[in-house]
DNA sequence: CCCTGCCTGCTG
DNA sequence: CAGCAGGCAGGG
């Protein structure tokens, strides 16, 4: 389900409700969902351990224990992290449960199953989540037109294909990929290879920018979140094309088109994207 | 590059 | 009932 911009809502509604909390123990109603190490030693290794801090890298949430290990996750599809009272009714879903010092509950479900945790030592490199293998975050120094263009401006592959590729930036999904190409005008199926330097610089601005936007516009208070099930990110109302097909262009009016880019649904503007 | 699998649930 | 869903890995 979420991207870059719902990942960090969800970091910024938990980080201030789990800091200095300890994890007394966990329960794992479902060990697949746990994928580094085997199940048992997850919950044995993370027992009794006190929550430092939280973090985000792409689409994945680090949970930093005081003695610098750290637990990953992400929810892919249709994972969600909560924060409940210890008698608050269980969604359906509910594959791993944290049991805080406090009696509140961190709370972990997700209807498709395809969410994954992992669990590293301090001392230990992390081999195993993908993270190693992500691209930059899309607020780093580092990231700007200069680095697109080296990365992509030989590829043929669709540039909505390349947005949506972790190790080239880390973070952009389905949704903002077809929101950003919509603002930069930049139809998605063109290939990479046929970007101007100036849409590489349009592109380098308003990945951050449109992402940030995004960011703030889902800022929701813990008690929205805990009522909503952490399910409402209250800024589908901005969005411009993404569930938008059949419908007139917010710019210019014509009919936004539907198609499929790496098997992935896209909508743009014919109008303001041209091919 | 494309395709499949992984899962459940919702919509038409 | 088919088709689709905000993700990703693995295979050809």
């Amino acid at each position: 389900m979420p991207e870059l911009p719902e990942v960090e809502t969800i970091r910024r509604v938990l980080e201030p409700q789990l800091k200095g909390r300890a994890i007394s123990h966990i329960t794992a109603n479902r060990t697949d969902i746990i994928a580094y190490p085997a199940a048992e030693q997850f919950c044995e290794a993370i027992k009794n351990q006190t929550i430092a801090a939280m973090d985000r890298r792409g689409k994945f949430l680090m949970i930093l224990l005081e003695s610098g290990d750290t637990i990953i996750l992400h929810l892919r599809m249709t994972g969600c992290l909560l924060l409940t009272p210890q008698d608050y009714p269980q969604e359906k879903h509910t594959h791993i449960i944290f049991h805080l010092s406090d009696e509140n509950q961190l709370r972990f479900s997700d209807t498709r199953r395809f969410g994954r945790f992992w669990f590293i030592k301090n001392d230990q490199s992390d081999t195993y989540s993908g993270i190693s293998k992500l691209g930059p975050e899309p607020f780093d120094k580092s990231f700007n037109a200069e680095y697109l263009e080296r990365k992509l401006g030989k590829r043929r592959r669709a540039i909505k294909d390349c947005l949506l590729d972790q190790s080239i930036l880390a973070g952009i999904g389905n949704i903002y990929s077809d929101e950003i190409l919509f603002q930069a005008n930049v139809h998605p199926s063109r290939p990479a290879n046929s970007l101007k330097q100036q849409e590489w610089e349009r592109l380098a601005e308003i990945i951050p920018g449109c992402l940030s936007f995004f960011i703030e516009k889902n800022a929701i208070t813990p008690e929205e979140y805990l009522k909503t099930k952490g399910q409402d990110y209250r800024n589908t109302p901005f969005l411009q094309v993404y569930g938008h097909s059949g419908e007139p262009c917010p710019v210019c009016g014509q009919t936004l088109c539907r198609t499929v880019i790496g098997g992935r649904s896209s909508v743009y503007c014919p109008g303001c994207q041209r091919d």
